[in-house]
DNA sequence: AGAAATGTTGCGCT
DNA sequence: AAGCGCAACATTTC
């Protein structure tokens, strides 16, 4: 549910509030996603110091003291809750409890979020490193691929979900129905430039109305990818499609690149 | 009150 | 054989 930028505010607030903590005690209330075994949990983080948490693709990566990360994917219906002394959050999945006695719960009705010990690093770079820029897209885009399953493919870019994802192919102008490898030099550049700038500006808004989010999700200032819209901030008017059976929002505004 | 919404994985089809 | 589509996950929210 929650994408790139809400969970950037995320971690921006998360550290507010425990970075420099010494966790006292994990707990693995739902053990069914988990690879690892709540005793290998406890053993790798209790006592040891929180140093700071950071965003990486899609999850939340918590560094402690050791270099031991902790990774939470909130996946699509992942919740976080702050509480004091003890949790009661129904459908948590894993409670951390510092030395102060306040927590940090991840809950999910759907019991997808997943916690992971360690997660390996990926090759694909995050959306928002300085590695995605034109020279990047330009080689990722030599496929017969749909543009806007590639910009989803977290192999080939990490944190672009599909809510920005079609934010993104709007700003810069590109249908996303347009095959990757039809794109001409100066679209990518636009994608590159896009990319960028409808996160990093997603992320500011999120964080003026909702300054210490660190759940959920906020959309409603979104151009495109948003039901409450019928026409794009240039006149278009907004239409809705499936591209790999998920909601497309776009308009006729985009250019289609297909021969 | 029934559909929509979200990301990932894995599988089967073309 | 690359790329796509679908099912499953399970409940809440509109």
């Amino acid at each position: 549910m929650p994408e790139l930028p809400d969970l950037q505010a995320f971690s921006y607030n998360l550290n507010k509030h425990l970075a420099g903590k010494t966790l006292k005690k994990v707990t693995l209330v739902n053990k069914k996603k988990a690879k690892s075994t709540e005793s290998v949990f406890k053993k790798a983080l209790e006592k040891q110091k929180l140093k700071k948490i950071a965003r990486v693709g899609k999850e939340l990566h918590f560094e402690f003291g050791d270099g031991t990360v902790l990774g939470l994917h909130l996946m699509l219906r992942g919740q976080l809750h702050l509480f004091e002394g003890k949790n009661d959050h129904k459908y948590t999945i894993i409670e951390l409890l510092f030395d102060d006695d306040t927590g940090l719960a991840m809950a999910d009705f759907q019991g997808q979020a997943t916690p992971t010990l360690n997660p390996e690093d990926r090759d694909a770079p995050d959306a928002m490193s300085d590695e995605v820029n034109y020279n990047f897209l330009k080689e990722q885009l030599n496929s017969r691929a749909i543009i806007k399953n590639i910009l989803l493919d977290q192999h080939v870019i990490r944190g672009i979900g599909n809510a920005y994802a079609d934010e993104i192919l709007w700003h810069a102008g590109i249908s996303p129905f347009s095959v990757a490898n039809k794109i001409p030099d100066n679209k990518i550049k636009a994608l590159a430039k896009s990319i960028k700038s409808v996160l990093k500006n997603a992320e500011k808004q999120i964080l003026k109305s909702n300054p210490d989010i660190i759940s959920g999700e906020v959309r409603g200032f979104l151009d495109i990818h948003n039901s409450k819209k019928k026409e794009s901030p240039t006149g278009g008017e907004i239409k809705h499609a499936v591209v790999g059976s998920r909601k497309t929002y776009y308009t006729e505004e985009q250019e289609l690149f297909k021969h």
